[in-house]
DNA sequence: CGAAGTATGTAGCCAAGGCTACAAATTGTC
DNA sequence: GACAATTTGTAGCCTTGGCTACATACTTCG
């Protein structure tokens, strides 16, 4: 195990590595935060209130966790909420849940059009949504303007 | 709030996004097993051996925290170690590291394939590949074989 | 108005996955 | 063989994000 014996490639490709799986570890971390935000907006929008019980129903999980969710959001700056008054974005809430909500279509919209079958599609562009990089997301968004079919 | 005022199309389709949400969870709740099994697989493949400590370091993660999560590997049954002998895969863990090399590979040269810079392609890879299901896998390779430049 | 039902919030539990600090084993060198 | 350095393991702490059970607020209806 002597150090020497290590080429200096292998040590900085191990830490480029590392780097990598690091920042999907944050983004691991700030995907439920985007989740919820982008339901958050999404049923603001369309019934005008975002209460936690849907929230919850949206994301298949208790209203507890929702309620202790949003109180961590609340914690964040992402969202407002008074107890029994239903939950609202903040500025800086909306600016991620737009951020979200474009990325998650762009992803959707990509995987349809390199034929992935749409069922597959939502459920992957769920998880796939939130760890695409700007480059990446930049080039899907080339594709589908070369390709719009 | 009646609920007869809610056509069940919204309810089927709140069910099936949680269903989607819950699908992607559990994805998430597995990334980390299929990260530690597939550098694990790599470190004995390139060096005969999967050292603690050497994991870690690929991972950018503290050696203790190696240590707890391969004892929670071979609480599943995927790793065998005995201490101060370093960690070796089982079958179940062998055929998890090929199932995740396979689809790392697919998804990496998919990225770059579709023009995604290398360097992003690489990072994006390390999230994208937990949450790729076999059906879109399997579309990703279609392409790169129509297309293998 | 009051009772029933629904929504919301609180408390307490759990496992995963991070960390630091410390202890023990192993390895390498003299 | 003994000492130093490295590696490995252990202990204890933290946050996140799940859950159930219970308590409280709101709303709706008779």
């Amino acid at each position: 195990m002597d150090p020497e014996l290590i080429p200096p490639a292998s040590t900085s490709e191990s830490a480029a590595e590392a780097e990598r799986h690091a920042w999907a570890r944050s983004a691991r971390a700030g995907a439920v935060a985007e989740d919820y935000v982008e339901i958050i907006a999404d049923l603001l929008a369309r019934d005008g209130e975002a209460r936690p019980t849907d929230i919850a129903r949206r994301l298949g999980v208790s209203h507890a966790t929702a309620v202790k969710t949003v109180a961590r959001l609340k914690r964040d700056g992402l969202v407002r909420a008074k107890p029994y008054r239903g939950v609202f974005l903040t500025e800086a809430g909306e600016v991620l849940a737009c951020r979200v909500r474009k990325r998650h279509e762009v992803v959707l919209a990509f995987l349809i059009a390199v034929g992935v079958p749409p069922e597959a599609a939502k459920a992957d562009a769920e998880g796939i949504e939130h760890y695409v990089s700007d480059e990446t997301l930049a080039c899907f968004a080339r594709h589908l303007k070369a390709d719009p079919g």
